[in-house]
Formats: C-alpha cells, sequence, structure tokens
DNA sequence: GTTGACCTTCCCCCGGGGGGAGACTCGACA
DNA sequence: TGTCGAGTCTCCCCCCGGGGGAAGGTCAAC
C-alpha cells in the first residue's frame, strides 16, 4: 500500500504553512510537491516531506532568505554547517545593531541633550602604515577589527594614536573605501599593509567619550555644528582612537575624536532665501 | 543670519539616509524638509532636523514600521514611552521565537530524530471550566499565560489535568478559536470563565517532552503518523499539560499530551494513482 | 448526478525602499 | 552672461515574501 496523498490544504495544516506559501515555495523550487497531477495541476504532497516543511519554517522564521533556505536544503551535511553558522552570524550582527539603536535612542531622546565641544584644527599630511579596502557598511566591524589584529600583529613602533578614514559613500551608497592606519615611523609592506599618505586637511573635530553605540549622535550634532558654520564637507571623516580597545576593556573610557574635512564658503548659502529672512 | 539650507544630498551625507529614503520619508510625513522650493520642487533641510532623522533612522533599524515611528514622533513624551515599549515588547517576541526556531532547527537536523509512541484513545466529552477567545496566532501565547492566570485564580479543586483546544484554522489562517480549561467538578461562571464542553472524540494522542520550542516536531511526527493511517483530522487539537509550568519550573520535565481528533477512511486514497504502483 | 468543499491560475496589493531614465536647476568659473 | 558638470526633480519598474480575492476546474461523498 502506497502512503496516502495529502492535498495542498491537509498538508498546510499539517506543517503550519499557508497553501499560498507553499504555492510560493513550490514555484520557487524550495519544496516540490511530491506528485502534481499533471491534468488538474493538483499538488499531492506525501507525510515525509512534513519535516522538511518544518525546517524551511523554521529558517524561514530565522531571516533567511528563500534562496538561502534552498541551497542550505540542498547542500551537503558537511557544508550545510557553514551555511547555518553564516546565517547565525548575520543575527548576531542584527542583534549588535538592535543594542546600538536601542543606546542611540536613550541618548536622542534623553531630555538634555549635552553640547558638544568642536576644535578646528589643521591636521597636516602624515604618511602611515594603513590597510585600505572597498568594503561594504554592513562589514565595517567585521573588516575593522581584522584589519586592526592585523596591524596590531606587526609589532611596529608606534608615534602616535591609530585611527580610520571613513569615505562618506560608505554611509550614503552603502559602500565605498576605508582606511585604519597606525602613526609609525617608517610603514612596512607587509600582508594587506600598505604605506598610506593621509592627505592634510582642514578638519572641525569633536571627542566622542565611550562605546560607539550612540557614535552616531555625536557625528549628528558636529554635523549640525558644521553645517550651522556654513562649511562644506570635503572628503573622507576621520576617527582618531585617542583611548580603544587596545588600551582598555573598560568601554566608557574610550575617547574618540571625530574630524570631518571642511571647506569655506560652500554649504548652503547664508541668507536669502524668499521669505525666510528671520 | 539664518542657518543654511541643506541640499537632499547634504542632509543624506549628515544622518546617513539615502535621498531615496529621504524623498520616501517626506511622502509619508514622515519627515518634511524644513523648505521646499516651489518652483523647482528642491528639498531644503535645516541642522536642526539632524536628531530627527537619526531617531527615525534607528527606529527603523529597530524594525518599527513608518506608521508607527510617524505617531511616536507626533506623540506627547507621556504617550511615547508606551509606544516604545510596546515595540520593545514586539522585538522580545521576536527573540522568543528565534529561540524557539534554534531549538527546533537543533532537533529537526540532529542525525536520529527519536520516534515517537502515539496512542489512539476515545476522549469523552466533558464540561470543564474555560475561557476561550477567537486570537491571532502571534497572541498564543500572552493569551495563554493571562487565561491561565485568571484559571488558577479561581481557587477552584481540579479533578484532573488542565488543558487547550486550538482550531487549525488558528494556524492556517493565523487566526481562529482557542480555548484553555481545567478539569473541575462544577465549572462556575465567574469573569472570563464559562462551562465549556469538551466534545468526544477519538484522539491520535502522543506525549511531548520537555519545553514547547521544539513541540512543532512532534506535531509534525504525530501528522505524519495519522496521514499514514489513513486517517482524517477532525476538529481541533486537544492539548493536556499533563506537567507544565504550574507543576514545576524545570521546563525539561514537562509533559504535553498532543491529541488531534480524526475519523476514518478520509484523508487521501490508499491507493491507485496513475503511474504510482509502487 | 448533485453538491459543496477544495483546488487551480491570474492579477493586484502591501512595505520600504533601489535603479535608472529623462528633464530640470544650481552655483562656480570664465 | 554663458557654460558646464554635479546635483535634483519626477516617474516607472523592480525586489522579497507572500495575502486577498475572482473566475473557473475537480474531487469525493451522498
Amino acid at each position: 500500500m502506497s502512503p496516502p496523498r495529502l492535498t495542498i490544504g491537509d498538508f498546510a495544516q499539517l506543517t503550519q504553512l499557508s497553501r499560498k506559501t507553499l504555492r510560493h515555495y513550490h514555484e520557487a523550487g524550495l519544496l516540490t510537491p511530491d506528485q502534481v497531477d499533471p491534468a488538474s495541476g493538483y499538488r499531492y504532497y506525501s507525510s515525509a516531506q512534513i519535516p522538511t516543511a518544518q525546517v524551511i519554517r523554521r529558517f524561514r522564521e530565522l531571516g533567511m532568505p528563500v534562496p538561502e533556505v534552498r541551497s542550505v536544503l540542498l547542500a551537503e551535511v558537511a557544508e550545510r554547517g557553514e551555511l547555518i553558522a553564516a546565517h547565525l552570524a548575520r543575527l548576531e550582527d542584527q542583534l549588535l545593531q538592535t543594542q546600538s539603536a536601542v543606546a542611540s535612542l536613550r541618548r536622542l531622546l534623553s531630555p538634555a541633550p549635552p553640547a558638544i565641544e568642536v576644535r578646528l584644527r589643521a591636521a597636516p599630511a602624515q604618511v602611515v602604515a594603513g590597510i585600505a579596502a572597498d568594503i561594504d557598511r554592513a562589514a565595517v566591524l567585521a573588516w575593522y577589527s581584522g584589519a586592526m589584529a592585523e596591524l596590531a600583529a606587526l609589532g611596529v613602533a608606534e608615534v602616535g594614536p591609530c585611527g580610520g578614514l571613513y569615505d562618506n559613500e560608505l554611509f550614503t551608497d552603502d559602500h565605498g573605501q576605508a582606511m585604519v592606519y597606525l602613526a609609525v615611523e617608517r610603514a612596512p609592506t607587509v600582508g594587506r599593509v600598505r604605506p598610506i599618505e593621509v592627505p592634510a586637511a582642514e578638519l572641525a573635530t569633536t571627542v566622542h567619550p565611550g562605546p560607539h553605540d550612540d557614535i552616531d549622535v555625536t557625528y549628528g550634532q558636529l554635523g549640525a555644528w558644521v553645517a550651522d558654520q556654513a562649511l562644506a564637507l570635503a572628503g573622507p571623516v576621520h576617527e582618531v582612537y585617542l583611548v580603544g580597545p587596545r588600551d582598555t576593556p573598560e568601554e566608557s573610557a574610550w575617547r574618540t575624536e571625530i574630524g570631518w574635512p571642511v571647506f569655506r564658503t560652500a554649504i548652503g548659502r547664508p541668507d536669502g532665501y524668499p521669505g525666510g529672512h528671520d
């Protein structure tokens, strides 16, 4: 006796997936019915497909995209682990992002947003030992820690704090050029490390204390200051890690200098908009 | 001197939102530019809007829908807390769901899925003290604990384990009828509690041990067994909490009987599909 | 044979934007 | 004052992962 065939409705009941979703998965090649009547087009599932459907449902609940679920199902057991691990890493990233968002909101919605102190200073050009790459915004954190580890492994004597340069495109287009560096006497060429010239710039700088969860708020304050001074942004933002994870695990002790290259007489017009003469 | 006007590109750079997104938020009434040139249609933002844009960005990163972000921004500080708390509760739900999905996947992908023992038994009709409601699938957990608490507060002598009935529509249509009950001598009418008759049924039952994270796997195994016996599902699923949170906080000690009402000679056809004579 | 529940395809809709076309505007520089 | 390139405008179609519902075909029970 062959096992009974389940109609899409029965199968939906057993797997807690909707009929619509099952049809969608059929179309997407994710879960093909055991049999399809060529005359009527009726889909028939087998009870052996229930576990598969459940696996799919659960991966989807974890936010795994449909094509990726398919490759997990098609993959051998060996690679399967990697795919799942990769997705779990993404979930962890999301969690970190959630934590940052909460910290940032706490500061943004707090009744008294403390004012920042901005200093305008001319930064001279310097040649540093840096690692540069074209990366996606989402990958910045992972890339940063990898690059910093490689720099630290150089074992070169440092003559100043380390820092980074981040293109504005990284934020507006979701990917762009990034660079982290150590200030050293003579920059070597080892692995990804190259001697890189940080060009001279007029920087509007402020110092962000503490962990970077809410650094965007400080960025915003600095940006508002720059805009209010009728200055224009001109180039990648500079970060200098005055006190960072390399110095202390105590996050509240961190101090990060943010420097935005600016030039005068460009952004907006200080006056003259019709009717805006207040 | 009036503050400079920021073009959409400048503002995008300062707030790390894309131009597309800013236009979208304008259209959605979420963030209206400080000025809009009626002739050219150009949008001009002010530096004072930077914090607002950041708040929006962060709420969006937390997955808050755009209309809800708008109401948070429009709300007075007093109600704002409630809206945010409600959203944080949703985030917590998501987290629980993620945990369940991981537990369920662990069991589904484990090499040796232990077989279940199914027992077919006739359950007699009984009148119980129950709380019934038409609810959404997502709300089941919250509703369950509330209803159970109300039942426990009755202080009535129980003559058997408590349980619940859950309509299949709850799973296929995402909302439906649910009921939880205590087995008592005489069912009172207090608050939401009513005397309810649980109708007699032929049940295919099995016992799920441990917490409910992976109970869907047991459901699937039971469903596969029922389908393979050429039985049809007939009515809401019965859950009996033989050992549950009311008995012990030790989740691994929980025992939940799942009973699916079945009737014979209905689902599928045991044989005869053209070409399927294996 | 009838009937009602079930199935099929098809099309449009949602949120939250992204990509790109084609046209217009801005401001800097000559 | 003209020019030119970068920036902006609107408009339309696209993505995912389905949901809602219409119009019509099928299944099996009685």
